[in-house]
DNA sequence: CTGTTAGCGCTTTCAC
DNA sequence: GTGAAAGCGCTAACAG
């Protein structure tokens, strides 16, 4: 009645014997490495196959000796949520360094396409993997593949340069984050008809603007009884927020529902709450202290967030499996868009 | 600007200098293995502790040589959740074999206590660690501690015993998994007034009873409006379900909620429809392939669910890291509570 | 193109 | 109580 799922004890010696070579040799075809007649690489595969035969990772690791270095390029600013990526990289170095690992965090100018490109640039060569949180700009295009080609694992984080050659993202579908905005903000409101407020950082900034359209997208096709307002661009800044909503507000007396697509969260709080419009369902991003205790109070109806655990971890195991030229478990390290209310708060 | 997270290149000799002894002595320490002096256990500690040495867990692992036999003890019927979840261990196979590690499915009746006890006790110095979907029972709870006295490490996956002395639960918290329903449920119905079905598998089930629990909670505190209807109970099988509900409903004019506490599923969706109660707000637990054509469909409101991927790859880290020896990362393998709705599907 | 060999940093006998 | 030494299964020179 036991299934088993795993079991191998066979080594690459083995392997050597049944193909009739050494152990070089099959090393060498393991790792696609040149100088191997193609007949004796194609007799050594089937006898890989044949066994499915698993190389022993700890044997590798301890062989090759080496330690594997990763930077994690992250926003220089105060942002909270790049924050708490970062405090979970600082909890994984135990566990790091217990395999010979190390993360950088290098602190950049994200939002200045040319600064964030040159530290890039600065990077090639010295590191195994790069994770970045990019701006998709061609600048920045051009010197994640100039990393790629110099034989740095790249992966975005939280924010994708999908033009780029980067190795992989780790991060949500924004579309797919916006639609769920859109779609908690439509049925929370509950049958009521009214408008809708949109506060962004800016429409610039590719995430944004990926939310927006989703959110658009499920309001028009779905709730034609709640109308979206013109998109207030906040950037981000709690003071400005507070401002534009405030007399957004003021001209509409029928606001039944707000999406704050990025960070201000405390000056948008603010206006609603000064202006006594408590009622107003207000669909954010991210489970931050605050947003946490926004959500407690019921100021905050649900918060869209990616797990920042989750997304520190996975980039450095993405970036660990790429360097290693294992395969990433597919699902594992798609990061998933969790809606988050009071009940479920994490 | 780059702020080392991690690095060691220190190894067993380097510590075994520093503390005057040899690799075997702090080797004894290292695994608080017996038959070193009081005092010669001091000196190497220190030496541990002042250069913040990590042992190579890839040397360790290949030293060993011993491979590591994991067993899952899962629910023998045909529960699509379950079912997801061994597919998920089956996709680990490549990356458990290239660790030297086993994962064997032990299939038994869970819901037997006494089956589930002496399956559990079968196991006993066969496995060096044991995930087990477990009943609450005192026979089971005796088998835990029975194992874990053996030297096996123990979780418990979905379902908690934790009277026991497992040395870990993966898992969701299951009242607060009945609030977020009640809230869903409450919120989605939109201040109409009216009564709410609950449909359980049986209240005798642990996590049916806390979600049920959790819900009742959520509504009396919150939903004045809303009545809850006494639990029908439909042993997690589609027709009893669909006859209970449909009956239900026929007494019941103004239902305008409906939570599906286990499975069933089907049966549930049925009697809904064929009462042409679509408008009923219908909130259910996990993403099957049911489920997800459900809220595809709008028949089903949101789904709160437990990743089952996540599920199994969280009990092999936690089971091999409590077999090294190794802290668990605190909250990497904390299960959440995900709100699932149309447009977040995984 | 292919094989031989010396480790990587631990664990584990087996002596002392 | 403590230490010396032989591997674990790979990788990476270096020879041929």
């Amino acid at each position: 009645m036991a299934d088993t799922l795993a079991a191998t004890a066979l080594t690459l010696k083995d392997i050597a014997r049944e193909a009739g070579v050494s152990l070089a040799t099959v090393d060498r075809v393991l790792h696609n490495r040149p100088g191997v007649r193609p007949d004796t690489v194609r007799r050594v595969r089937e006898a890989i196959e044949r066994n499915s035969f698993q190389p022993h990772v700890a044997a590798a690791e301890l062989a090759r000796g080496r330690a594997r270095r990763f930077a994690f390029v992250m926003p220089s600013g105060p942002n909270p949520f790049m924050q708490q990526i970062e405090a979970y990289l600082g909890e994984m170095t135990a566990w790091l360094s217990a395999r010979r690992l190390s993360a950088e965090i290098v602190a950049t100018d994200v939002f200045d396409a040319s600064v964030l490109a040159s530290s890039l640039e600065a990077l090639s060569g010295d590191y195994d993997g790069v994770a970045v949180v990019a701006l998709d700009h061609p600048g920045v295009r051009a010197a994640i593949n100039d990393l790629v080609d110099a034989g740095t694992k790249v992966v975005t984080l939280v924010s994708d340069v999908p033009s780029s050659r980067r190795h992989h993202y780790v991060g949500i579908d924004n579309i797919a984050a916006g639609r769920t905005a859109g779609a908690l903000v439509g049925r929370l409101v509950g049958g009521r008809s009214g408008k809708v407020a949109v506060v962004a950082g800016s429409q610039g900034l590719r995430d944004h603007a990926e939310r927006i359209f989703g959110f658009n997208q499920v309001m028009a096709s779905e709730f034609p009884d709640l109308s979206v307002l013109p998109v207030l661009e906040g950037r981000d800044e709690d003071e400005r927020s507070e401002q534009l909503l405030a007399g957004l507000l003021g001209r509409h007396a029928d606001i039944v529902g707000l999406y704050n697509v990025g960070a201000g969260t405390q000056g948008v709080a603010k206006a609603l709450s000064e202006a006594g419009r408590d009622k107003v369902v207000f669909v954010g991003h991210d489970v931050t202290a605050l947003t946490r205790r926004l959500l407690l109070q019921g100021v905050m109806d649900a918060a869209i967030s990616q797990n920042p655990g989750h997304e520190a971890r996975a980039a450095v195991r993405v970036l660990l499996a790429l360097a290693r030229g294992e395969p990433i478990l597919s699902e594992q390290d798609k990061i998933r868009i969790d809606i988050v209310m009071r009940d479920n708060l994490p």
